[in-house]
DNA sequence: AGAATAATTGACTTTTACGTAACAGTCAAT
DNA sequence: ATTGACTGTTACGTAAAAGTCAATTATTCT
């Protein structure tokens, strides 16, 4: 088996233009196949473009995604560059927590919002 | 009492610019008062500050961030304004939603990164 | 008073992540 | 053979959110 995916395909599943993943690939996320000059994603490939847009709602740049696919991909071999890296894949961790922090309170914030939409609608109803 | 902020106060705490704070101002976020032309920020616009920064941290715009703080500062009147209003907050949610998941996610996902890194720490240990 | 320090405005620049335009090739169906 | 859908490349454009820099004012210190 082991299905190609066309370009197309794949923007009409995930909502994103050609251009976006043409970008991606010039930008080394992904690396489709290619026959003659069109590309054929693999299903890796389209668990990466997952992966990589999932970074971006998140707020990742693509520095930061290429970077976890990277390394997770094959670990650097120097231990210097290690070390960095298990420093870095920690600040990634507490600013993911933070952020979700951030998103419980202002979760709270919309709920609060809605309440005073709800009260003015009391009051216009009344109104009326 | 209601202290005062100077304006680098306020950006050594939060850790931004004063362009970022007079930005915000432009925009219309904040509005410290002025003694001659420079401003004064009381602890409202503080907080409005961090409620700002908060929505930043989480990838809002500055316009969703204006349209949250201006709702529930006093709601639209008109019906219409309303019912939309309200449906926009429930989008927001929702997206809010996907992100906390996108976000758990990807903690698994660094823990992974991390574990490959530590296999290849042992890896160079043994080496050595 | 004079220098140093801090704040202001305004204009210009930068970065990221694509969008858009222009133009051409490929391939199946009519 | 033409139409239409899709694909490709190259290159320029854009929007958001500041950063940077220069020219002015104010304020504060001694």
């Amino acid at each position: 088996m082991d299905k190609y995916y066309s370009i197309t395909e794949l923007t009409r599943e995930f909502g994103v233009s050609t251009r976006t993943l043409r970008f991606y690939e010039d930008e080394g996320l992904i690396h489709p196949e290619r026959r003659g000059r069109t590309r054929l994603f693999r299903s890796a490939d389209r668990r990466l473009i997952q992966e990589i847009l999932r970074g971006r709602r998140i707020g990742f740049t693509i520095a930061e995604i290429r970077e976890v696919i990277n390394v997770y991909k094959e670990p650097p071999g120097e231990l210097g560059q290690l070390k960095l890296m298990m420093k870095r894949i920690d600040e990634k961790r507490d600013e993911l927590r933070q952020k979700r922090k951030d998103i419980d309170e202002t979760l709270a914030e919309l709920n609060h919002a809605e309440e005073a939409c709800l009260t003015r609608l009391a009051e216009i109803g009344v109104g009326t």
